[in-house]
DNA sequence: GCTTTATATTACAATATCATGATATACTGA
DNA sequence: TCAGTATATCATGATATTGTAATATAAAGC
């Protein structure tokens, strides 16, 4: 069981990935790092929401960044958080597929 | 890469564990099933929150019910999310520990 | 120092979520 | 049917999040 501290902690971390767009940075991300703009760019929104985004995710440790210049390249922290994702989108996917069939539990 | 109806899926699901009475709940309910009151009671919460939030962690499908008598059991639906809750809880506890230290990524 | 480029922060209206009390629905047993 | 118990839903005020524009900060090159 999770002490207190770490139930606050796991409740941001989850509510950081409680946003499509933050879902899809995250996802984007594992891949490669990227700049700001560029993830702007890519998700079609503001280099203010943009930013605000990556802040959010890199606060509760799911992204680090370092600077380049006078860029800034955010990534995935590490392999833990793309194996969430993994195991999200496999339950997502099957959920799905079986939607109100419920798996046959009850 | 998730499409876009599953990415909004996960982000709901992610949505109902990013508060800490969901997570706790989660979390006790991997062990075993409760119902509503049982719920309310070892949570600390009324019933008309517990039945809300237990009802948001189905309808995203994290748990599943049944009712027996004037009850309803509600526990976790499946493996994968256990799994999930494993994975989160390891990687809070491990960034609780280096915290800002950032495990040496940037 | 000035300009340009990239990012972060601030401000704030619109929207969503939360906690709580009141009410409604549903099942059980007398 | 009536009373009692368990759960779900509704209503709503308080709080938090979101999207966007404006402003601030910081680095690089001239």
């Amino acid at each position: 069981m999770m002490d207190q501290a770490t139930t606050e902690r796991a409740a941001a971390l989850f509510g950081a990935l409680a946003h499509p767009v933050r879902l899809r940075i995250a996802e984007a991300l594992t891949a490669h790092s990227m700049t700001v703009n560029e993830v702007a760019h890519q998700m079609g929104i503001g280099q203010s929401g943009a930013s605000q985004h990556l802040s959010q995710l890199a606060r509760v440790g799911i992204l680090v960044s370092e600077p380049k210049g006078t860029s800034r390249y955010y990534r995935v922290r590490g392999p833990r958080i793309e194996m969430i994702l993994s195991l999200i989108e496999e339950f997502c996917q099957v959920h799905s597929l079986y939607g109100e069939i419920d798996e046959h539990h009850s």
